[in-house]
DNA sequence: CTGATTGTTCACCTAGAGGTGAACAATAAC
DNA sequence: GTTATTGTTCACCTCTAGGTGAACAATCAG
């Protein structure tokens, strides 16, 4: 399985706020579609499509029980994105502070 | 400013793997156009477009000198993105390892 | 059985992502 | 001045993301 496809499909998911919303509801716990959706500004075959594509990046679950079908998070594609940023962050941190603070100045000027 | 759709953006931006290849090769320094996307599997429109995202984001800045436009990394970007990631990793992380764990092993039975 | 509820599927639309080759602009080198 | 280099802009293409209303499937409640 290609890992960077995978990155791919998880900075996809999170790249709209819908969805975004729907993971952060997740983190207080499983919640049904209708729950996890609640109040956001889509239609429903639109919260389906971006349930899609939380699953298919595998940032979310889901459970069919009875006719409802219960959400959950997944936490590996969360942590492999996670893992990329700070594997990079602390590259950049450490060497471009110096670098910003200089050209911050010459703006300023 | 919208902080919502500015986060949109950033992950937009590391959604792709030529972007990201990218990203990766500032954070070992700041790059021209031609350094930073040697090698990349596209056109050098795409690259104009690719970076037209990173920008856009606030993910890179650009610094013309001469005939060469030299790339590098902007920090605030990429740690709200970071920051957004860890903030809810803590709730997901703490939360959901029982429940994984008690789904795995209904899996496996 | 009937009706309400939950969520998906279907058919459709529009806007934008991502790609290209060709032409151009700007600078550097000779 | 002429040529090479760096990168963008232009015109174009195709595919997918994201949205909708209507219809459907499945389950639950009466």
């Amino acid at each position: 399985m290609n890992n960077q496809a995978q990155l791919d499909r998880s900075f996809l998911a999170l790249s709209h706020p819908v969805r975004r919303t729907i993971v952060e509801r997740l983190t207080r716990g499983p919640a049904t579609v209708g729950e996890a959706s609640q109040g956001l500004p889509v239609s429903k075959p639109a919260v389906t499509k971006h349930l899609k594509v939380l699953e298919d990046a595998g940032v979310v679950a889901r459970t069919v029980s009875g006719r409802t079908h219960v959400l959950r998070l997944r936490r590996r594609a969360l942590r492999d994105a996670t893992q990329w940023l700070e594997l990079h962050r602390a590259l950049w941190e450490a060497k471009f502070e110096a670098i910003e603070e200089h050209i911050a100045k010459e703006d300023t000027a």
